[in-house]
Order: structure tokens, then sequence, then C-alpha cells
DNA sequence: TTTTGTATCATCGTATACAATTCAAATCAG
DNA sequence: CTGATTTGAATTGTATACGATGATACAAAA
């Protein structure tokens, strides 16, 4: 189901594996605050060794997903509600960065695969396929962030992105946002095709604003 | 001679030495971009086995300072001059950020901390004891990315004060510029504790703006 | 000469073994 | 009964063993 990957990341050994799988519950939600990853009952779960086990969890202690207390045990840390809060406002400043550097660096190839992931959520967008627009819209801002030819921005956009994708997935799932949403992202497109920086930064910081007005009326406490 | 440290990160067991050691030669510029780290070879050198090597290694793959190849071995990724120009950007936004919340945030023990620390770096810049004085830079802003009340605004900014400490280092060691840099951080402090938080906000931004024109002044490439 | 096959070797990926640490329950002195 | 001490189970930290992978060199074939 899952098609989204960094290309930095390693899928293929144990220790991708185990890596991805935890970082995904974290972020989906599927552990509380504070539960204690016990090397062996995950390595007995994912059926591998504590080896790939431990790699995972001091990988995900730097991204500040697990907290590690040496010789006692890691401990789950959850994006709070405040954490998206701060993240939103983080990513309208960035986002708008980035679509202005993109409108400096960006290629005619990349230009045409955002407008065919543009197309296809244009079209599932009148199909009201929420599954498939996550997807779009999920792609849609890594080709934005590839764009912006910063490979240190890029990394810190796609790490937010995906740290605020239980939000995302909320917002996305409303009928009357994902029209607006997609219909920004023309927006946003046209103005960088169009070789318009400020608009294009404008339009950018002014989407993911609207994006996080959206979740927060919807209620963003009762989602994380 | 290095109090800096990171308080979630452990540097008391073996990873964590080995992590911080090839951080610190990574971001010292001691390396060639892409050179080999051979897990046993760093082992014996540090007197250590692979295991803790390993573990750091992946880290450091996750922050990007680092790129490994599966079964082919992790080369070092160097921080660029491109990265430094796009890290103060990005800083030159985020800092002005921090700085408006930490207006809203901060309490009375911070200024006072603050505030020493401030009166430390005055008296230091006139000693020209630019060693202690770039120590009190970090603390400065550390303080200030704390005060902001944001773990997730703390966590990058941090990483960026890191990824950019040889650029800090060289300006910080300019007598003009060491001046003016202070001056500047007491006219943040003052404007966070009059609760300004618009003028707090600009002048952050403006410090950092000035920090990296002084650097690009005195010739980032060679320096990178 | 170029290409292809194969052996060898360095290095990594993972599992496992063992040491060190922590926490709590049990024991003991007062 | 209280509080200090000891003991032991559980867990993490580190080292090592072993199989897997990919690079290299060189020989055989085209």
């Amino acid at each position: 189901m899952n098609g989204e990957q960094k290309d930095s990341r390693d899928r293929y050994s144990l220790r991708g594996r185990v890596f991805e799988s935890i970082r995904e519950d974290i972020l989906n939600g599927r552990y509380e605050q504070n539960t204690e990853l016990k090397e062996a009952t995950i390595g007995a779960e994912l059926g591998v060794s504590r080896t790939p086990v431990r790699e995972a969890l001091r990988q995900l202690e730097l991204e500040g997903l697990v907290t590690i207390i040496p010789n006692r045990g890691a401990h789950v840390n959850r994006i709070t509600a405040k954490d998206v809060e701060d993240i939103y406002v983080i990513r309208s400043m960035l986002e708008g960065l980035c679509a202005r550097w993109a409108t400096e660096h960006i290629t005619q190839e990349q230009l045409d695969n955002m407008e065919e992931t543009l197309c296809l959520s244009e079209y599932h967008t009148g199909k009201k396929n929420y599954e498939k627009l996550y997807e779009l819209d999920s792609q849609f801002h890594e080709q934005l962030y590839e764009a912006g030819g910063s490979r240190i921005l890029n990394h810190v956009l796609s790490d937010f992105h995906d740290y605020v994708k239980r939000a995302r997935k909320a917002s996305i799932s409303a009928e009357d946002r994902s029209v607006r949403s997609t219909e920004e992202h023309r927006a946003i497109f046209e103005a960088i095709r169009e070789r318009d920086a400020d608009q294009a930064e404008t339009l950018a910081r002014e989407h993911v604003k609207h994006t996080i007005e959206n979740i927060e009326a919807h209620g963003l406490e009762k989602l994380m």
C-alpha cells in the first residue's frame, strides 16, 4: 500500500526494515507516549536479532522519535499536537523559501513531472479518492522540495512532512479541503513556471497556513 | 577544551563517544569529501569493536553526514559552502521565529542566564579571547533556542548551529565582527526582555544575516 | 585485444555470546 | 517495624563469530 520511501533509506537490510517499521508505528500513533521499546521484544516480533533493532533505535533517537536512557532502554517520543503546530509554522516559512528557490532552479523535466502529478491530483480530487490523493499530495511536496535544489532544506522539509502525516491525511480527506488544496498546488506550480518567485513564495506559505487552519478547525487535539 | 554537548547525546557509552568523534572530525573538515569510513579501521583507531562504530555510522547517515551504500561501506558527506549558505538563509528565518517565540515564553530564570552569558561575552570581547568567545556565542544561541520553547525548532536550529561551526569560528575571530556580534546579541536580548516580539524577530534575523555576510566577505569558499 | 568466468579477499550484515548495569525483591541488622 | 544491604532476574552494552556480498585479479575463451 505504501510506496513512499526516501531514497537514502535502506529498505532491504533488516535494519532498514526495522527502522521504517518502528518509525511508521510511532508516526501513525500506534504507540502510547513513553512506551518502552525493548530490543529483544521488538526483535522477536519482527523475527530478527537485537543487532538491527539496536541500530534502528539509535537512528530514531537521533531524530527525536525515541529517547534512550543509557542502560535503561528506549522510550517512544510521540509527535504532540504542539509539535504539529510548530512544524506548520516552520513549514510555512520554509516551503515559501523552497518555492522561491524552485523558481530559480527548476528544470523543464521537473516542471513536467510536477504537472503530471498535478493532473493526476485533479483527476482523483474529482473521484474523491482520498487514499490516492494523499499519496499525490506527498508526491507534489516532495517534488517541490527536490526542485528547491537544496539538500539541506529538502532534508528538514521531508522530515517535517513525515512527522505531520497523520494530520495531513486527516486534512486531505475532507472534500472541501481536498479541492482547495489541489487548486493551491496548481497555483503554486503556475507561479513557479512563470518564474514569479514572490508569488510562488507567498502562495506556498499560504497553502501551508491554510492546511493547518483546516486541521485545527477539525480538531487537532483529538487527532494526536 | 570542548564542553558543548547536547543533553540528548550519550557521551559515556562507547557508541556515543565514537559518534561525537567522527561527527567532530567531519564538521571540522578533517576528512576529504567521500572518504571511506571502514568500520574495522575506525574501531581499531578508537580501540573499540565494530559494533559501536556501526551504530554511530548509522546515526550519522540519518543526519546526512555520511552516506552508506549497502554492503559497500560508509562515505563522508562534508558540509559544503552551498550548504552553509543555505543554512544561513534558513537560520535567519528560524532564529527570527525563535526570538519571537522566546519573547512569549521566556522565564525570568532564562533571562538571567542569558544576561550572564551576555556579560561574559562582553568581557571576553574586550579581552579578544576568541576561543572563549566562540563558546559563549554558542551558549547564547543555545539559550535562545531553549527559550523558544519548541523542541522541534530547537532540534533543527541546534543541528544547523553545529553544521556551520567552522564558519562561525572563523567569523567570531575577526575583531570588528566579534564586537558587532556581541552588540547584536545584547540588542536581541533587550528586545526579548522588553517583550517586543517584532523587534526581537527582526534583530535575530538581521544578526544571522550579518554573520553570513561577514563570513562571505572573508571568503567562504576557501574555508570549506 | 576484448570479454567472460572464476577464485580470492576485504568488508559488511546479522546473530550470538558475554559483561556491565539497573531495579526490585528478599534478607538482615538495629 | 524500619532502613540498609544483598542478591538475582531482566535488560542493555560491547565483542566476536560467521555467512553474505561485492571488488579485484587473473586466466581462459572469443
